[in-house]
DNA sequence: CCAAAAGTGTTCTTACTACACCCATGG
DNA sequence: CCATGGGTGTAGTAAGAACACTTTTGG
């Protein structure tokens, strides 16, 4: 029972981030090849060490950086710490995993040795890499539908179309373009750039261009099941709840 | 973009809990008062150094054990990182917090130095601690609702109303006893156990007595708000997601 | 018989789905 | 004018909230 700051037994800290985007109607993560023992030559999430002056995520920021333009980098969230004694051989390394995201569309330069691999059929990774790559394509999942976070795969005007293959690429169903529209426009997240796309050589009807209206990530759809009794003016189920954010 | 398992500049790594209990239909959380400084006096979380040869929840169960029966403690997640560089003075420490549970009716003998804490007045806490906590009854609340996270506040048999005043004091306003029991019952985590309470001495029926039905937890309302097509014999809205857990 | 507490029946609102139907464009 | 894709109208299903009502006890 003394002060638990008691800081014997240092160990190192490494963050580490699963980069997602969409791209034709895949979800891709982006990896680079270890150019080093040990596990030469399989895939890995990009990071690095924690350095003493910053906070875990400042720090995925930074290391990112050298990976992808951070303009490009639209959401990033913390997913988990990875800790089993032996995730890495040799010293022990402690690592905080993030989530990335990056619009469909934009194509960062990335480096010669890395590259987006799909979700579903990854390749032979490194350490415990593929578990962090599950766990925030689960976690995307997971916000696709109770938050606005579609903002971040999108780019900033699409079709409702565009928008479905985005959402059923990501999501590894197909979701309905006619419900999808309306599941966001109740929500007010979504609202008419005024433009309209050109339609295909084969025809139909050009579609209307949408973008996104809020930037930061919001809970639009709060899970309040047991609610607090709304007295005023009845809205509606599921959107009396708190404030939104992570 | 060399090898991340590159372990100069180590850190110390600690491991915090809050853990809550409902007690007298307050939400508390478990504190020490610091004996050393800095921040000597103030209330802190239980919780210590991770040692080299465990990972972060085998060392913050290991730690708990000295305050809580390890038995008492139901649930135990972990909420996020800390790691702002500045957030403990001295010597920089990187924190893993975690979400404990307690059930009501379990009066763990705690150290003299330790004491519960009702969360919505907490005290002046020491470092970042106050957060930590307040993350912790977020992660719980959101919980209540989609998983069945109640049977880890619960004793193992109850009555409905001291469920209602457990789930009120847990979310922070009243539930309804109706809709609690019919809610919780539609997902099939209630199950009667056949005795029954007696009444108080003003009267009225005696209560039925229920426990929930599984351990572990799972969750029973998956926000699966574009969930894939359900061409067989229609179930309900929400009730076709995948696997559960965390 | 009456107060009090427990539990059920029933209605209402709303979210989301499913699917039919109308609209605009290229050939 | 017709195939093709975009978009809207509309009914169906079910979850949860609200509230009236019944049931079972103690005095």
């Amino acid at each position: 029972m003394r002060s638990h700051i008691n800081s014997s037994a240092p160990l190192a800290h490494e963050v580490l981030a699963a980069v997602l985007q969409v791209r034709s109607a895949t979800l891709r993560v982006l990896l680079w090849r270890r150019a080093l023992d040990p596990h030469i030559g399989r895939w890995s999430l990009p990071g690095g060490r924690l350095r003493p002056d910053e906070d875990v995520e400042t720090s995925i920021r930074r290391q990112l950086a050298e990976k992808v333009d951070v303009k490009q980098l639209t959401h990033v969230e913390q997913l988990a710490v990875f800790s089993a004694p032996q995730r890495v051989p040799g010293p022990r390394v402690v690592a905080t995993a993030f989530l990335g995201l990056v619009p469909t569309g934009v194509d960062p330069e990335v480096p010669e040795d890395t590259a987006w691999h799909a979700v579903d059929t990854l390749p032979r990774t490194a350490f415990d890499h593929e578990a962090i790559v599950l766990r925030a394509r689960d976690r995307l999942r997971a916000k696709l539908s109770y938050t606005n976070l579609g903002f971040a795969l999108a780019p900033t005007e699409f079709t409702i179309s565009a928008l479905r293959e985005l959402y059923s690429a990501a999501l590894g169903y197909r979701v309905s373009a006619t419900n999808l529209q309306r599941v966001l426009s109740r929500r007010g997240l979504l609202s008419p750039t005024g433009g309209t796309a050109p339609s295909g050589r084969a025809g139909g009807r050009p579609a209307a261009l949408f973008s996104f209206t809020g930037e930061g990530m919001q809970v639009t759809d709060p899970f309040a099941v047991f609610r607090p009794p709304e007295k005023q003016a009845g809205r509606g189920r599921r959107s009396a709840r708190g404030p939104t954010s992570s």
